[in-house]
DNA sequence: GAAATCATGCAAATTACGAAACAAGCTGAT
DNA sequence: ATCAGCTTGTTTCGTAATTTGCATGATTTC
């Protein structure tokens, strides 16, 4: 019941993007070098959170990464997903169909509603108010 | 991000100890069958249930599980942490101190946040209004 | 001692984590 | 243009931890 390390290793990576402005290019193994993450993870990272959307990369000399929109419009949900996949406190969640006992199931309203609320923090959580608040 | 099926298991379990009334012994082949959980791996479930306190096993012959208190007494996130150990959606809410920017840390806060929220959320439901309500 | 039942140790499968090697793309100097 | 050097993208591999499940052992009642 965590999220990945890479999950953690994304969020601290975009908030140090937010924090350097949208427009200024990082060099991964600067990001990697102040967050302390290790170097070739991050670089499996960064290209998760390009697939996403979440940022956008450029090869080459004077390459790097930046936001790929505003800061105040990702949210940890967006980064969290964006590495983990969807969250899902219990299988049933997204998929009813794996639960023997389906809707008929006292459980799968509770976890229904604490994935929601869950979810809800998450995603009204953007990165501009991280680093700024 | 998701609870174990252990964990899915031992909430399965004890609601269907909660369903038949405190005092009724269960046999653990007859819980595994009814709520389709591997006979084998249901024992080790209820031995860590048991030795958390939720419930209370009896061996030998007409020996049998049953709950340890009142259904109304015991809560998901009793049997969850029972099984899981301690929710914690990020390592660092319940050790600042495996981050290497501790308590200085934006996101900490959210975390910590929507982890109480969580906790109160799953210790506020209790096995009686899920079996009853 | 036999049957029923929980307890515990062992093995397979999956996932997480990290490292390394290689490929590809951009820039700037020559 | 071409080449050299910098930077990300992709793939592969190995290790370690976790999860899941099974088989066997231990304990109690009759």
């Amino acid at each position: 019941m965590q999220i990945t390390k890479q999950a953690d290793y994304a969020v601290r990576a975009v908030m140090y993007l937010s924090a350097h402005g949208r427009r200024h290019r990082m060099a991964t193994n600067k990001i990697a070098m102040d967050q302390k993450i290790p170097l070739s993870f991050l670089a499996k990272i960064i290209s998760q959170l390009s697939i996403a959307g979440v940022v956008h990369t450029m090869r080459g000399a004077k390459g790097g990464v930046t936001l790929s929109r505003p800061a105040s419009e990702i949210s940890l949900l967006d980064v969290v997903e964006a590495i983990d996949g969807p969250i899902t406190l219990n299988e049933c969640v997204l998929d009813a169909s794996v639960c023997p006992f389906g809707e008929n199931c006292k459980v799968h309203e509770v976890w229904c509603e604490a994935h929601t609320d869950l979810m809800n923090k998450l995603g009204a959580t953007d990165f501009q108010t991280l680093v700024s608040g």
